[in-house]
DNA sequence: CGACTTACGTACCGATCGGTACCGAATATC
DNA sequence: GATATTCGGTACCGATCGGTACGTAAGTCG
C-alpha cells in the first residue's frame, strides 16, 4: 500500500458504527454521533466508508456476522424442533445481551422512516424477508426429510417462527428481560410444530 | 369564544398528523411533512397543539380511540380464549388496513432513536407496557373465574400474546400480507391456552 | 363604529443535518 | 532526499431541523 497508512483500525471502526446503528436507529445516528463513537472524524469516514447509506449496509453486514449470527449456526441443527430453538434462543441473546444496545439492529434500525431514511428502510424489509427465507427453505427440507410430518406448510411455519422472533425484539427494546423473553420463546415452542 | 375563529378543524388536523407520524415515525415526521399534511402553517400548529412532542402525545391518544380501540373491545370478550382472539385479530386487521400506513403507531412510532427521538421513544415504551398490562389483568381475571385453569400464568400468557401482536406489527410495516398474518395468528392460538 | 381578542402568514432564529474542498502530514518508491 | 500517493483535520457548503417574533386579518363585544 503506497501513501499515508490509515491512522485507524477499520473493523472497529465499523463496529462502533454497527452499536450506533443499532441503539439510535439509522435516522437518530447522526454524522456526529457516529463518527463520535467511531473516534474519526467525517473526512475519514467518507474515505472508508462512501456515506451514511453505505456504512449502514457495511454495519449490517457486519452485524449478520456477528450478533445475529446465531440465524445461521440455528439452520444447521439436525432437526426442525432444534432450529426453531436455537433460532428463537439466539434472538433472546441477542437482543438481551448486557452491555450492549437491547433489541434488534435488523427491526429498531428502521421500520418507520422519512424520505432521508427510505434506503435503511428498504434494506431492512428485504433483511427481514431474508431471514424467514432461511427458515422457510430450511423447514422445506425438513418436510422432505421426513423430520416434519408430510402436508407441513414450511412457509407457515417460517413465518410464525420469524413473528415471534420480531415480537421478541420490540419486547427486548421496551426494556422486558432475558427471562422472560426465554419463557416466551419456550411458550411459542412448547407445542411444536404448529 | 372570542376573537378570530380558527380556520380549520382541530380534530381532522390530528387525524393527519397521526397518519405521518405513524407512517414516517416520530424522528421521521419533520414540521414540514406534519403541518402539510394536516393543511396548516407550523404557527397554527403550535397554537393548537403546543410542540412537536405533545402533538405526539395527542396523536397517539387518537390512535388509541380510533386504530387501537380493538384492544379495549378485545378485553370486554366474555373468555380469555376469545379475548386473545379478538386482540391479535384487530391488530392483524389495524396494521394492514388498506389506505393506511402499515404497521403499528406504538411500535414503528419511535423503537430506536437518538436524542432528539427520546420522549417518543419512552412515550411510547410505556404505551407498549400499558398493553401488556391490560391483558395481563384481564388474563387474571380469567384465571380467578375459573375460565382459565388454576395456576396458570397470566404474565406470561399476556407477554405471550403481545409479543405475537408486536410482531405481526412489524411484519406489516416489511409488507407482509393481511392473509399471511391472520394464519400466523391463529397459529399462535392454535393450542390455547399456552 | 370602535375596541378587544384570537388566529394566520411571513420572515426569521440558531443549531444541526449530510457532505465536501482544501491543505498539511505521513508513508512507500525511486 | 525528492516525489508520488494517500490520510487526517479544519473550515465550510446549502438545506433543513424545531421553534418564534411580529404584523395583519377576522371575528365578538360594547
Amino acid at each position: 500500500m503506497i501513501g499515508r497508512p490509515r491512522g485507524f483500525d477499520a473493523d472497529e471502526a465499523l463496529h462502533a458504527a454497527m452499536l450506533v446503528f443499532w441503539r439510535q436507529g439509522y435516522e437518530g445516528a447522526s454524522l456526529a454521533d457516529l463518527t463520535g463513537a467511531m473516534g474519526i472524524t467525517k473526512t475519514s469516514m467518507y474515505a472508508a466508508f462512501g456515506n451514511k447509506e453505505q456504512l449502514f449496509r457495511k454495519a449490517l453486514a457486519r452485524y449478520d456476522e456477528g450478533p445475529a449470527s446465531y440465524a445461521l449456526r440455528a439452520v444447521e441443527k439436525p432437526t426442525a424442533r432444534e432450529v426453531a430453538t436455537a433460532f428463537l434462543t439466539g434472538s433472546v441473546h441477542t437482543t438481551t445481551q448486557p452491555g450492549g444496545p437491547a433489541g434488534c439492529l435488523g427491526v429498531q434500525g428502521s421500520l418507520a422512516a422519512g424520505d432521508a431514511g427510505e434506503p435503511a428502510r428498504e434494506i431492512l424489509a428485504e433483511w427481514r424477508t431474508n431471514g424467514r427465507q432461511l427458515l422457510e427453505t430450511r423447514f422445506r427440507r425438513a418436510v422432505d426429510e421426513g423430520d416434519l410430518p408430510p402436508g407441513t406448510d414450511a412457509r407457515r411455519l417460517a413465518l410464525f417462527v420469524m413473528t415471534v422472533a420480531f415480537g421478541i425484539a420490540v419486547q427486548a427494546a421496551s426494556g422486558v428481560s432475558r427471562t422472560d423473553l426465554q419463557e416466551i420463546a419456550d411458550t411459542a415452542l412448547h407445542h411444536w410444530p404448529v
